[in-house]
Parts: structure tokens; sequence; C-alpha cells
DNA sequence: GCTTAACCGAGACGGTACGTCCCGTCTTGTT
DNA sequence: AACAAGACGGGACGTACCGTCTCGGTTAAGC
């Protein structure tokens, strides 16, 4: 709605509109702390050992308290693990829109193939039957990686190697929707080689090109 | 035992390998119950009202019947929902490959918007934390979809229009990812110009075009 | 340790020993309003709605400072509920000690019937669990009432119409104690014809009287 | 295994109306299991003791199951409370109504003033606050003291020490009223002297009795 | 009139217990 | 033998109050 696209953008700014939670000096440190302890828990037994319980015991935060801060403990594990994966947002450059595209597939496959992935598919799926913690996961973690992505299609766009006339959401849709599809169901695998056909398929269309050429 | 998936693939070779439960005429009316009384309770409050206990109440089969069949609720309604779902599926038949895979992103852009459309994320959802789960949605739900594609794609195969070189189920996934995506974590709505842009868009291909007419 | 009988006894003496508070004019408005505020939560859902964060709330009085004024959430109930009641002692004066307490009796039992008597029973209870608050309910409330009964009894005494090596106390906790006992059990009714049937036995005693007369 | 209700009538015929629960073989183990629990934890910190995950966790029976056997942790420990303390009912018989009157007095004056009697006290106020709570209390506990006095008062009865005009109701709660009030509230002792004064004047009335000799 | 110290509001916090929900297992008795 | 009925242990949920503890901001007395 509203998150500001710059790769520092603080999200103060309430992006979303309702991420708020009380503020000020000691609220500060027990948000870090619920976070951290949150971090530690999905580490250990991904989402599903992220309980609201285990969060306060480990954190020394109470439960009350960590209702205030956020409305479910699918949104803290969002933050939580979004906040930790932006630190690991590395994109290619291999000099051509193809190959940038084509490599960041494969980084995302093999992400979706870790078990982060795994992670990052629990809290995913726990957003379909926990509204409230949707925008959590947009915010501090798909926010990021669209602005991300968004950097490489603007970099293709000026030189001229993509269509412009397709929305930058589309083609990052086109591009890993197919990933995270299979991620979820699980009726196929995320290997490279997987990758690299979806790349090449979404790059160059499903329709057949001679046709266009001669032929 | 279980509906018939497409002329090839049958599922009573026990696909995925652990779709087992008792047989006999006593079984399979028990069987039918739970179904029956599960596809109610998906219409009245999706995913989130069927629950082990009230298919047990609603259909008269005791718990202990219903893990005999299913290894969890959510296969129950997985096997609910593929097969009421089975009886809907309706190809179009445009005369083209371009209008016809355009066609079917439209229709089912719409049932992921529909009532539907939310069961099928909240199942969708529910098999990433619950694996025995999800060989029940993809034989009884995903299977016949990809299916009914697979004849669209080898239609158009078989005329030429598209590229032959590329697997159907990486075309599938290419067509269909993107609306999953946007479906589970709801960043982008799901409207027909959407789902037009995203056909539009992985049929044609995200680079440049003029570059293989001149240049 | 119990608290002085005589009517004059100020609470200003600081009866019961530890009634202690903050002084002053600020003090004194904030004192008046926590109570205020108490008396208006008593009326609208007894002591169960009476919660410290709603007596702050209510009265603008911070959790805080209520705390310096008072031990416990029942201590400011007490203190709100006997200053209240204080106002409304109205003693009968039918001619006869026998005529007096069987009226006075009735009162009192219709009292405990009322919704005042439900508080009553409310705040005699709480004060179980809360011996910090007893010493507020015995100065603000009982101790009122025990000096009325006291001015009855003292009455009668000088008529020579009671037996006067009865003390006092015992005479007010034989004519009310069944009374506070129906109340708290519920185990019977607090109706005019069962008062008039506890004070006729407790005036008379349960001894068999002709037994004395003749034989 | 409970109170006798009179002589032979059985509890089982739901005294009261509604203190029902599970039966067979497992649950009655269960309802024994957490009475016993509850029993160790009253005599180990009195009913603040109680709670119903201390119950749950000491018994092994887990929160729901106790939830659906009690409407609250206060029923439990009033039954918990009532059954044991029925084993200890042992009535005086000095020879005449005037000494076994004032002897039970005595008695259950000593008895409210020992640790039990503590138990006692918050199990009365308890029920004010839990009325969920309150048949248990009279059941399993009252009940059974209440009809071992009306042995009593029926003995006085037929011997024709006592007025017969009298109901017994009200006399137990003359004789023994007083000692609540004075239980709970805590504004006189309860010593054996204090009761003696208080069945004696009971006894005897309030009135003067000189006036019944000559006059 | 100006400090300055006591008092206050606002409210976040840790903690304890609550009562509920649903799961998956197990027992009992029936058909 | 398979089943209905349903009790049970377990585990997590989200809520309600409690009593403590910072913070700043007001008083209101004493200098």
């Amino acid at each position: 709605m509203s998150a500001p696209m710059s790769p520092e953008a603080e999200p103060a700014r309430v992006p979303e509109g309702i991420l708020v939670h009380p503020t000020g000096a000691r609220s500060r440190r027990v948000h870090e702390a619920a976070l951290r302890a949150t971090c530690d828990l999905l580490d250990e037994g991904g989402l599903p050992a992220v309980t609201v319980d285990a969060i306060a015991e480990r954190s020394g935060v109470s439960k009350a308290t960590l209702y205030k801060h956020w409305p479910s403990k699918t949104a803290v594990a969002a933050e939580a693990f979004g906040r930790r994966m932006a630190e690991t947002v590395a994109l290619p450059d291999t000099g051509t829109a193809r190959g940038d595209l084509a490599e960041q597939v494969r980084l995302v496959s093999a992400f979706y193939a870790s078990p982060a992935g795994t992670v990052f598919a629990q809290l995913l799926a726990a957003c379909v039957s926990d509204p409230g913690a949707a925008p959590y996961f947009r915010v501090y973690f798909l926010h990021g990686r669209r602005v991300a992505i968004g950097v490489l299609w603007e970099r293709a766009v000026r030189r001229g190697e993509v269509d412009p006339a397709i929305d930058v959401e589309t083609a990052i849709d086109i591009l890993f929707g197919p990933l995270v599809f299979r991620l979820i169901s699980g009726h196929r695998p995320l290997t490279p080689e997987e990758a690299d056909a979806i790349s090449g398929a979404a790059l160059y269309g499903l329709l057949r090109h001679t046709s266009t050429g001669a032929d």
C-alpha cells in the first residue's frame, strides 16, 4: 500500500498502515528480545516450534505483552524471519538481463529448497489462516525481495533487454510464482535444472518462436 | 476406490503410495457419509469449520473410524473438495492455443477469487504443515486439473502453436503459479485484467520481441 | 485488634492501626474521586466490576496512586461501600426491646436480600482472602452497624428488658449471625417470616419454656 | 463415599439437581484422583493453592476433563473437603440437650479456629463469587453437618427439652450462625469461652428470664 | 516568586491463572 | 470384526487482572 521502495527504507513509516506497537526504550528492548527468541525457535523447529508460550518463556517477555506488539505468533515469526533474511539479499550481475534473471531464479529456487525455504513456506501457508500476519510477512520479507528484483528489472528495462510494456509485478510473479507453487504443493522438485527450465520458458514465452520469424 | 483422474493416470494403482483405507460395503457407506458431511462443513465455514469432531458429529461416523480412513482431517477435506470440483471442469476451445490458454488462466483466476478459491488456498496451505494430506490434495484435486490443462497443451503442440521443447509441467506452473502465489500471499489482486497481463507475458515471454524481428 | 465501639470513634484516629494514606488537598481530591468511581462500579456490576484498572480509568486516578492510598481494590470498595451506607442507618423505636430488636432483624434481613446485600456478601467474602481489606470493612461498615445495634441494646438494658449478663457483642452475633450465614451459604431464604422466626427463637431461647414454669 | 443425605437417601438422586458428571469405571478413577490431589493441595496451601492447573498437574487429570466433572475449581475443592470431613463427624451425647448442644457449639468453634476451619471459611467465601460451586459445598459439606445436628435436635425434641415450635433449621442457624459470622469477618475471636457465651445466650434467649419466674 | 521535592497520570510490563478448543488415542459396549 | 459413542491427556490459545515499575508533568509548600 504505502511501503517505500528504497533498500534502507525504515518500516517506522508504518507501511501497510497498521503495524503499530508500543514504543519507548523499554518496549524496544522487549520487542527485540521477542524477535531474537523467535529466531532461535525457528532455527530449532521451524514455525511449529514457535508458540506464544515458547516465545514468552524463551525471551522473558510475557504473553500479554507479546499480544500488545503483534496480533499473533505468525506475525512475530514473519517479522523475525524477514528481518534476519533482509541481511542475506545479494543480487547477481552477469551482464545481461537474461543471465541476471535466470541466475536469480536459480538462487531463489535453491533458497526454497533449503531449510529456510521450509520456514518461508510455513509462513506463507500460515498467512492464509491468519490474515493479521500477512502484512507482516509482506512488509518484512516479501517487500524487500520484490524491491530487489525490481532493481534487476529496472536495469534490464534501461538496457532495453526486456519488454517495457510488462509490469515489474507481473514479471516477478511469472518468474517466481512457479517456484512458490511447487514449494507449497510439492508436485515437482526445486532443482537447478527445473529452475532453468522455468526461467527459460518464462523469458522466451510459451508460444512457438519460429512462427514469428520465418518458416 | 477413487475417482479416475484421466485416461492414462489411474489412481487405482495407489498413486503416491498410501491412500488406503478399509473396504467393504459398510466401510464404503461410512466413507461417503464422512465426505458428504465434510463438504457441508466446507460450504458453511471453509476449512476452519472442518474439525474431526464436527465431521464425526455431522456424519455419524466415529472419530476412530475417521482415522482409519484418512490420516488427518485435511486429507478428508482434500478428498471431499477434490471429488466435488472434479465435476466442474470445463475446458475452453477458442480455436487457438493462445486463446485457449488465456481463457483458462482467466477462468482459474476467477475460481481462485471465488469462495471455492478460498477453500483451495486453505487446503494448499494446510498441506504444508500436514504432509500426510498433501497426496490427497494432489490426487483428488491438482492431478485432475493438470491433466485437463495437459489436454489443452497437447492440442496446442499438435497444432504447432507452442514451443514443443517446453515440458507441459513447466508450462502449467508458469501459467498458474503466478495466480497461486497471489492467492496465497495476497500481494496483488486476482482480476481478469491481471489474469490477461499474466497470460500475455507468459505466452510471449519477458524478453523484448523486436530483437527477434530485426536488429 | 478490633474496632472500638464508641459512637464518636472517628476513623481519623486510625483505628486498626494501618488505614493510612497520603494527605493534603490534592490527595484528598484523588481519594474522593477514586471512592466515587468505585461506588459507580459497585452499582453497575457489584464487586466483580471493581478492578483496579477500572477504578483507575473511571476516576482518572492512576493505579500507582491507588496503591498508595489502599492496600487492595477490596479495601477501596469496602471504604466506598461503608461510607455510602453510613447515611442509611435508621434505628427502629417501637417502645419495647422485643419489638425494636425483631424489627431490626427484619430490616437487616431485607437489606441482605437487596442488591446492596449482595455487595455486602461479596465484600465479606473478599475479606477472607484479602486480610488487608478486612480492617477497612470493619471500620467503614461493620463498626457503624454494631454501634447502632449497641444503642438499641443499651436502651433495652436500661429498661431491664434483656438479660444484662449477656454481652452486647454476643447478642449482636446471635441476632444477625444467622442472617449472615444464610446470606453467604444460601441454604435458606431471607424472608421476613424467616427473620421473625430467628429473632423470636433468639430472644426467647431454644430451650422449652414451660419446663421452667412448671415441673 | 459421600455425606449421607439422610439415613438412606443416596446423593445419586442428584441432590440440588445438577451435580452430574461422566460416569463409568475410568471416569470414576479420574474423579477420585482429582479429589485426592485437591485434598493434598488444600492441606498444603488452603484454597488459594487449589488452581485448576495445579490439580491437573498433581492428579494427572487434564484440565478439560476437570471441567467436564466440575463447574469450577471451587466445586472440586468443596467436594474434596466435604468428603474428607464427612469421616470426622462425631456427635456428643452428654445426657441433656443443653449439654449436647453447648458441647457441639464448642466443637464447631474449635473446628472453625483450626486450619481446617480456615479452609471452610475460604470455601464459604468462594461460593459467594462462584454460584456454581455453592451446591457442591452444601451437598458435600453443609448438608451432612446439618443432618448431624438434626439428630441432636430430634433427640432433644423427643425428650421434651427444647421448644418443639422452633424449626430445626432456625435452631441450627442461631447456634452456629454467630460462629460463622465471626469466622468470616474476624471481629471477635473463636474461643471456648465465647462459644459457651453464645450457646448459653442462644439456649436461654436474650430476654430477661426473671420475668418468666415471677412478675 | 522560585525553587524543589512530593505527588501524580499514564501505561507498559512480568506473572499467574483462567476457561476453551481441537487433536489423536483409547475404552466400552453394540450390532 | 468393524463400528458409534465419547472420555481422556496433552498442548496451545487468547484474556483478565494483578501489583510493580518507569517515565514525565504538576502541584504546592518552603525558601
